[in-house]
DNA sequence: GCCGAAGCGGACCGACGGTCCAGTTATACC
DNA sequence: GGTATAACTGGACCGTCGGTCCGCTTCGGC
């Protein structure tokens, strides 16, 4: 497979930018996909041909901030790396899903408008499940450690989350107060 | 406000019929309006002129079988109904409202779909919400009833109860095993 | 400088939710 | 029974969307 040829890369960089900004700016939902190729001074088919389809674009937008995460867990120092003891090593991963999940809200909820299956199944989020589960199961063998991680990962949703702080008047250490709470019914 | 004309009503009862069928068979998601006029063997300008846009029609396929539900809540005998100790009470209502969130996923799929502004917010939404949270606020009055209430409704989401379902393999008394468990954490 | 492959852009497509309005029909009143 | 009228009807129509297509342009190896 050649390497991607200049003016394409060129363009590619332009997209990622555009729509970054527009999706940032006007919420994801409101943003076509006409409007970020204009925006990006490009035309709707090299938006097409650069990313397959929305879903694709929105993948491409996210993937350097997942990067980040991964890499801290697989990599990094304890207690989110490898190595610490299990009910710390919850703790932390929790946490810093929460700090991920609220700072992408914009772009996790156009993820989860895609319907459960496009969402729970995506390779990101299927990491995040996988993790969570392993982790939760370090702490409490008996427990049903798949559905609680998937029970925990649903309470981290943008749009319940958004809900909450605009319409609820909640506020983000609020919500995350909740959240640790709900994480304590693993504990045996 | 006069009565409505008699092939008016006949013509609400052909397309909340064929709603409802297309809906159970094939999926809100998959079913336009279009096909239901066609189906109910009416006019599209009929179907939006007796509900004012596709979140109407869906409320009054959904209609009656809230209605069940909220008159055994207030008018019904204890545990559900008024009157009961407060962790049963609670107890009670968990489970009603699991069952009907179970028995109404399809429908309930389509207001998820809706974004959570016309989600949380929709009276049916927020009239369960509310009961969630007295009765949470009864048996623990030092917790935060409005998050957690939030948080167990967001356990019971349709989206994520298919997908448990349909790509985890997960079965219905596993999940409910799993929402009263997570229940627990509102006890003191 | 030549040439084939890769990239480009915007006209085009089908589907959707929703609107409009000229023609039709039920009903209240005489 | 006849008539006036307000309500109802249906399907052509609209704007928008995600996505496709293809004739033309540009890049980069030779």
């Amino acid at each position: 497979m050649p390497a991607e040829r200049s003016d394409a890369a060129r363009n590619r960089e332009r997209i990622l930018s555009a729509a970054a900004e527009l999706f940032d700016r006007e919420g994801v939902a409101h943003v076509s996909m006409a409007r970020i190729a204009e925006s990006a001074g490009v035309g709707k088919g090299t938006v097409f041909r650069r990313f397959a389809d929305r879903t694709g674009l929105i993948e491409a937008v996210l993937e350097p901030r997942v990067a980040r995460l991964r890499t801290a867990l697989t990599e990094g120092t304890p207690p989110l790396g490898p190595g610490a003891e299990p009910a710390e090593a919850l703790a932390a991963f929790l946490d810093a899903l929460f700090e991920f999940a609220w700072e992408n809200r914009a772009l996790n909820r156009a993820f989860e408008h895609l319907g459960p299956d496009a969402y729970y199944a995506n390779p990101v989020c299927q990491f995040w499940i996988a993790e969570l589960r392993a982790r939760i199961a370090a702490v409490n063998p008996g427990i049903d450690a798949d559905y609680f991680a998937h029970a925990l990962f649903t309470a981290m949703r943008a749009d319940i989350m958004d809900y909450l702080l605009s319409t609820r008047g909640m506020d983000k250490e609020r919500i995350r107060a909740g959240i640790e709470r709900l994480a304590g019914s693993v504990q045996r």
